[in-house]
DNA sequence: AAAAACCCTGTAGCGGCTACAAGGTCAAAC
DNA sequence: GTTTGACCTTGTAGCCGCTACAGGGTTTTT
């Protein structure tokens, strides 16, 4: 199987797979004479294994910590346990955040009255407000009162 | 005020500071007689008022757009707020494809008993179901199955 | 007068691709 | 046979929002 095949096959970019062999994910495959790579099925199950991997969002340093473990009969399957976990930690510390981002952009549209000019813009005034370090409705008072930077 | 103390009142690096002149985001500043750049007031506004848009997450160019925006007093409300409502629609949506994620790890995650070999561990086993493109926990029964979203 | 702290420009790196350029190879249509 | 077109090769650069260097010059402090 060429390259072109091999990508279609597991979805992805032709450009991808090369990109996931210089970054050692992808087994260099053997050559034709000519010099085009040649797959074999283990290639493609590899691949589908990183893409999986990807659509968890894994970082491509995490992914080939993972294949190197399963290389290793002995290492203990707390080790790729961890590094799950680890990862959805990160997850759900960006969806915490993205979520509080949610309201704070809600909170600044809400400031925003049809029909207005620029000039009296309650957005706008809110995020120049910040410029003076004041409260906002998108920033509330964090505790003390003091500027969100 | 020189680059260094306008960083320091904004928290942020210098570096950031020269970044957001080249990208257009601060009105390049006088110079000393030996070329050190001397900022004033306004400068410190701006440099917040794109550092509070930056923790709303805004890309650069929707800033440098609201900038342009708030310049023109013709210019309606309106079309702040939908720049803002646009943004507001791409965290939502970012947010939602981050809690699906969150449960597709926990489920991996809950694959793993703990002590296991690797040769034995249900995530490797669950990410390598998927190279054979079956169903698998984290992201189960694509088809026909409820869309964790 | 030396040392430390600051400033300048230019360049390269991060992640995970994606796209382009300039060429070589191979199959099928004419 | 030849010419198109689809495929393949390598190398390079771009995306975003910084961050970090290198290799110099200036100002302030000791």
């Amino acid at each position: 199987m060429r390259i072109g095949e091999l990508a279609r096959q597991a979805g992805v970019d032709v450009q991808t797979v090369r990109y996931y062999e210089r970054e050692g994910l992808l087994d260099a495959p053997a050559r034709t004479a000519s010099g085009y790579r040649a797959y074999g099925p283990r290639h493609l199950e590899r691949l589908n294994f990183v893409r999986h991997c990807r659509s968890l969002d894994m970082p491509l340093a995490e992914i080939r910590r993972l294949i190197e473990l399963s290389r290793d009969t002995r290492v203990s399957c707390d080790q790729v346990n961890a590094l799950v976990r680890t990862h959805l930690e990160r997850v759900q510390a960006k969806r915490k955040a993205l979520q509080a981002l949610e309201g704070q952009l809600q909170a600044l549209s809400a400031q925003c009255e049809s029909g207005h000019r620029v000039a009296d813009c309650g957005i706008l005034e809110e995020l120049i407000h910040a410029a003076h370090g004041e409260a906002c409705a998108c920033h509330p008072a964090q505790l003390s009162g003091q500027s969100p930077l």
